[in-house]
DNA sequence: ATGAAAGCGCTAACAA
DNA sequence: TTGTTAGCGCTTTCAT
């Protein structure tokens, strides 16, 4: 059993009110004499005393602890597997927790069986929710939410603005990437997915595809978008039907890093016969080779940035702008050429 | 204020005893009936009823929750910045600890300020502890710890076998990559550091070194220690005095990589002139051109593995045979090859 | 400047 | 089968 408050009045010969007041009651304007004080003081290092975060969160109702959550539907998002994505979101929201205080922790058993006990439980001052796929159950998980929380990578408008959310401007960004390619010659460029998420952000980017493709006076059709499909079997069969296009933007690392995967198997070089982009941009781009060009997005700064409102939040304030949006960048690395005359 | 268990018994007409027998006391033999049962569950659902953990933390001591600490004098680990090291020891550990339904918490201030505080404050059920470094003041600080723990990459010899520890086998591991050169036919190998780490593992995988270099009958000298300094500036001026030896080990994957982000300023091919074997082999070697051939350590499964061991210590298991020790491998890629003739 | 008492929400030993 | 009571360790009025 460890020491508790108790025993070390016991043994400065004070109560336990005045061992509170001179170990953790800084601020107040109690005064405590100098001398008990430093008795107080003495005793609790003999002892070895260490608060009880318990008693004390039970007493004060906060924990210092924020919890990071993602969408029903997703398997944990690993640190160390493929892209950098995660690694790089929690780098954000860590750093940010820690400058402020809190500690992060990451919960099990949040995708599928009861998310919605973290987010009421009393365990977490605040969440971070990422997710780019609201689901009706999400929705009604989320709405249930008894504590600040703030999106990563789903638009405060899905849910009535009623969070803060933090997004990449995914139009902007695949704009430059279809600039990008457009200016290397590219007229035939297709869209990638893997068919495993197709409502949430991989729609907005294929939205914006169509339209910046527009925007150059081309028309795409749904030729033009290939499902990879699961163990890349829609790719080969894309490939094996023989490739119909010069370009291909990806959603995300792992699509379009299928592709320099798959194509040497059908004789077709990147980027010489195709160039190839991918968006987020980690340094898992650096993997491939060639290396993959990519559309970036400030996911370290993006976490950061939900963190900071989430401590704003629990601190009591009540956002105006209940949605931040970080504009994209544009990483060319090898993946990508002028097209071939 | 959120429903407490009072508000749902006063609901359900019987007392909150009931409602935590019916609620939470699964396993036990207490009976209630099922009528009452059905309507202490449905007053529950209807009021939106959430455990308040920091209750009931408080009154069974226990959190099923674990924290992740490191030592004194290193910054937190990245989970994206070079080397997935903490990324994969993170996955292994995070896996593990969510299968066993425990959270795992990463904690602030945990350097230098008071870890001892994350040691028994109640807040964890459990620690892991990695570090290559046990200083007098982190000595210290075990030792006064009052839960389990999990050390990572420190042998237990080091704390008196009081803790369990994971690590993997620096000297077969070196001997890997010793026994790979010597194949390719170099004499003159080189260990490299960056000063920063002298006294943990780097030390040992030095001794190792010179003692696999002796089993082929070469004896290593002073000359044949690098150290690349802050900023590579030690790196910059062993090249400048010309490069003395055909081949070099590090310790890690960053110390490797600066010779080969160095060498080129200095006219020196990798792996023409000069091979390069690093330590740890996450994917942060492909990202190097010639990708780094390195010694593996499997950090996934000690990361886990240091979790299965946690989990055992906190359930009261004492386990006997305290330090894990895993084999290491290599991985050839393209950093190394035939000596030059 | 210090102490007494109450209570945060929960569980468990004991009683009925 | 259900209820009573006590208490986990802490902080906070409200006395003194």
């Amino acid at each position: 059993m460890s020491v508790t408050m108790r025993d070390v009045a016991a043994r400065a010969g004070v109560t336990p009110t005045v061992v509170s007041r001179v170990l953790h009651n800084k601020a107040t304007a109690i005064r405590v004499s100098e001398a008990t004080a430093e008795r107080v003081r003495q005793a609790a290092k003999d002892m070895g005393y260490r608060v009880n975060v318990m008693a004390r969160s039970l007493r004060e109702r906060h924990t210092q602890m924020i919890g990071v959550l993602h969408g029903i539907g997703f398997a944990r998002a690993q640190f160390d597997d493929g892209s950098r994505y995660f690694a790089s979101l929690m780098d954000g929201i860590v750093n940010g927790a820690f400058e402020h205080g809190y500690s992060v922790t990451l919960c099990p058993k949040l995708l599928g069986q009861s998310p919605e006990d973290a987010m009421s439980d009393g365990r977490f001052d605040g969440l971070v929710w990422y997710s780019t796929f609201p689901s009706g159950e999400n929705r009604r998980m989320l709405e249930q939410c008894s504590i600040p929380l703030v999106l990563i990578h789903t638009r405060a408008s899905e849910f009535d603005n009623r969070f803060c959310s933090v997004v990449c401007d995914n139009d902007q960004g695949i704009g430059l990437g279809i600039d990008h390619l457009i200016g290397l010659g590219h007229r035939k460029v297709a869209f990638a997915l893997d068919g495993r998420d197709e409502f949430g952000e991989v729609h907005e980017r294929q939205a914006a595809f169509v339209g910046h493709l527009a925007r150059h006076g081309i028309i795409s059709s749904r030729e033009d978008v290939i499902n990879i499909g699961p163990n890349e079997a829609g790719l080969r069969e894309y490939f094996a039907r023989g490739c119909r296009h010069t370009a291909v933007v990806g959603p995300n690392e792992g699509v379009a890093g299928s592709f320099l995967r798959v194509a040497p198997d059908f004789g077709i070089r990147v980027p010489e016969d195709l160039s190839v982009v991918g968006f987020d941009s980690t340094a898992y781009c650096n993997e491939f080779r060639p290396r993959l060009t990519a559309i970036s997005q400030p996911l370290v700064d993006m976490g950061r940035c939900a963190l900071d409102l989430l401590i704003r939040n629990i601190s009591g304030e009540t956002l105006t702008s209940p949605q931040i949006v970080f504009p994209c960048g544009l990483d060319v690395r090898e993946s990508t050429a002028y097209i071939a005359l």
